[in-house]
DNA sequence: TTGTACGCGTTATCAG
DNA sequence: CTGATAACGCGTACAA
């Protein structure tokens, strides 16, 4: 049943939303211009590139005047203008935050680990969605990067060459994420999502499972999880049946219709790995619709832990990616560069862990 | 079970992840260094004021002047500089868009639909988190608006008149969602709270449950939710049995205990009310873990329509809030008035339904 | 340690 | 319709 208040015809009710402290009404005619460092300069008594310098490089002036300074600062409650300091020093104080999708809880959870690491500091994180386009990705830089950012951060990895070297070549701070690559355009706090698909083919062989298959993206980490997994499937002695490409996996329907399709090309399939939580999820709703038992008739394994893998019955077995330890990471990593750092090891990974559920 | 791979003492394995394109290696000693305009309006043969207008307000340029500033631009790759052009101007094309968590998948349908009808139009989107308090709300605001953005996007409305004063005096388009007050701050793409509590208790009589309970938050759109639930209820005679508030929701187990609280103080209790699909979630849970049968034992309604909402057996009925819809109206209100509309009319609501699912 | 002079790249203003 | 001029607010470069 879907329907609307009344039909649709009746107007909608005012919410009485609460209002907090009094209103502010402002003077008529009351200029609402910022304040400017030359009038800090003025009360503190000193030139304004003292106040330019007290504010960032604290060292580098008298004590004395720093206190001046400071109490001039507060009393006007100056804010530096971040595009006057932009356009003059060339790099602003923001930070460019890529993600395939806003909407993924993953990515988000650690784009909010960086930023609460970057906040108070000072830096403003902006977001860019590449839609999992090179195009858009293309487009995104092009048009991020001429806000001079201090910083980039992926949630994810460059492919493109031609994107690679352009962010090389402005010479911020980049941090990768997501993967494993021998050669990150910079830094990277990343996993191996090989040894990801190879943890499940290890999980499925100690569980006595025989005969798997794999159903996953064509592309992109999904190929990157098939590879651990063939690996393990091999070396566990596991009888690898079929491996199922998807071009795109955008809802649970998409899951649903792979296991649909794997179980009626293919017999005594024991367990599946699936390169994500949401097909995995798909999957294992279509098995329950199927009837079958699991994991005694099939078992399920995906890849992400995201919040429905918990929750949907029997319970989803899944690689735990531990999101906000990675941006955390990846924000103070960004932030040392930022404050001078020149130190190499620039890669990092951060341990997956399996959790098994009665998916298994 | 948790595990690392080998016990954790192995290296990881790279991921072979592949590169597309090829690699750029810049000349030595090139120095990346962007057009600027003048370098476009010689090529053109004209002054630079003539190209910023050509760009901007093309209609005040001769045909002939702008095909030839048309093909310079395109000749030599030009962007403008935001942070000049905002220092001088004193409006970037950054749009600021305020949300509570950046994590909520709902949040994030709107903000992404929004986007994506700004971004056409060369404005940026930069997201802040208010994290649910009035304190983090202000100083994002104070250092986003540093920024002087062209409009501002709340996912949700400002309670502190403190803000709402600021926002009203910068002059900028501002839309709020979310609610339906009678006084936002300027533009409005909203939905009542008030009505949707009341479908709710309207929904609960149509199928003759009569005790009926609340689960909320204490504050916000928990309240205003109540507010019309409770209406509703008086109205059709049902009996309000008990209003159970919550101090914060975090997680499932909130949603879970907050259910388990209700079961062990009060009897007989037919339908239960829970003012987010979060909560719900939870309850839900908790009602299959007692072994409670759904909707004949009890009933459990939520707000929102999460993705868990249809997932989680035997399915939550709950009110849908068209999110896309919210953000793409949100993005065409900015866009109007950034095109100079001035037209009023400037509160719209978007309609909510209630999607009947097994758990009422 | 502090200050002077200037320029970052663009657009508002006003004159032609 | 087009252009000359100046200014947005700050920090670099260099001098004292």
């Amino acid at each position: 049943m879907k329907g609307r208040l009344g039909g649709g015809s009746v107007p909608p009710t005012f919410d009485q939303v609460k209002r907090i402290g009094k209103s502010i009404i402002p003077e008529s005619g009351s200029e609402r211009r910022s304040v400017r460092i030359e009038e800090v300069a003025r009360i503190a008594g000193v030139a304004p590139i003292t106040v330019s310098r007290a504010l960032r490089q604290p060292g580098r002036v008298s004590e004395e005047k720093r206190l001046k300074i400071q109490q001039a600062v507060e009393a006007t409650g100056y804010a530096s203008n971040p595009h006057a300091r932009a356009l003059r020093s060339g790099r602003s104080n923001i930070v460019a935050a890529f993600v395939s999708n806003i909407v993924s809880q993953q990515f988000g959870l650690a784009v909010q680990s960086c930023a609460e690491v970057l906040e108070p500091h000072g830096f403003q994180l902006m977001i860019g969605q590449t839609s999992y386009s090179y195009a858009r990705e293309t487009s995104m830089i092009q048009s991020l990067m001429a806000l001079r950012p201090a910083a980039v951060l992926f949630t994810g990895v460059v492919e493109l060459e031609e994107n690679r070297s352009f962010l090389r070549e402005l010479g911020v701070p980049v941090v990768e994420t997501w993967a494993f690559p021998p050669d990150p355009i910079d830094m990277l706090v990343g996993f191996s999502n090989t040894d990801g698909g190879r943890m499940v083919a290890q999980h499925f062989a100690a569980q006595r499972y025989r005969r798997v298959a794999f159903i996953g993206r064509s592309g992109g980490r999904g190929q990157l999880r098939l590879g651990g997994f063939r690996d393990g499937a091999r070396s566990s002695g596991l009888e690898l049946v079929a491996e199922l490409s998807l071009d795109t996996v955008s809802g649970l329907s998409d899951g649903q219709q792979a296991l649909n399709q794997l179980l009626n090309d293919y017999e005594k399939i024991d367990a599946v790995f699936c390169a994500n939580d949401l097909i995995a999820t798909g999957a294992l709703l279509e098995a329950s619709r199927r009837g079958l038992n699991m994991p005694s008739d099939i078992a399920i394994a995906g890849f992400g832990d995201s919040d429905l893998a918990a929750e949907i019955p029997p319970g989803l077995t899944t690689i735990r990616i531990n999101c906000r330890l990675i941006g955390r990471r990846a924000g103070e990593k960004l932030l040392a560069r930022l404050n001078g750092a020149t130190d190499g090891s620039s890669s990092e990974t951060v341990a997956l862990e399996i959790v098994k559920r009665g998916s298994t």
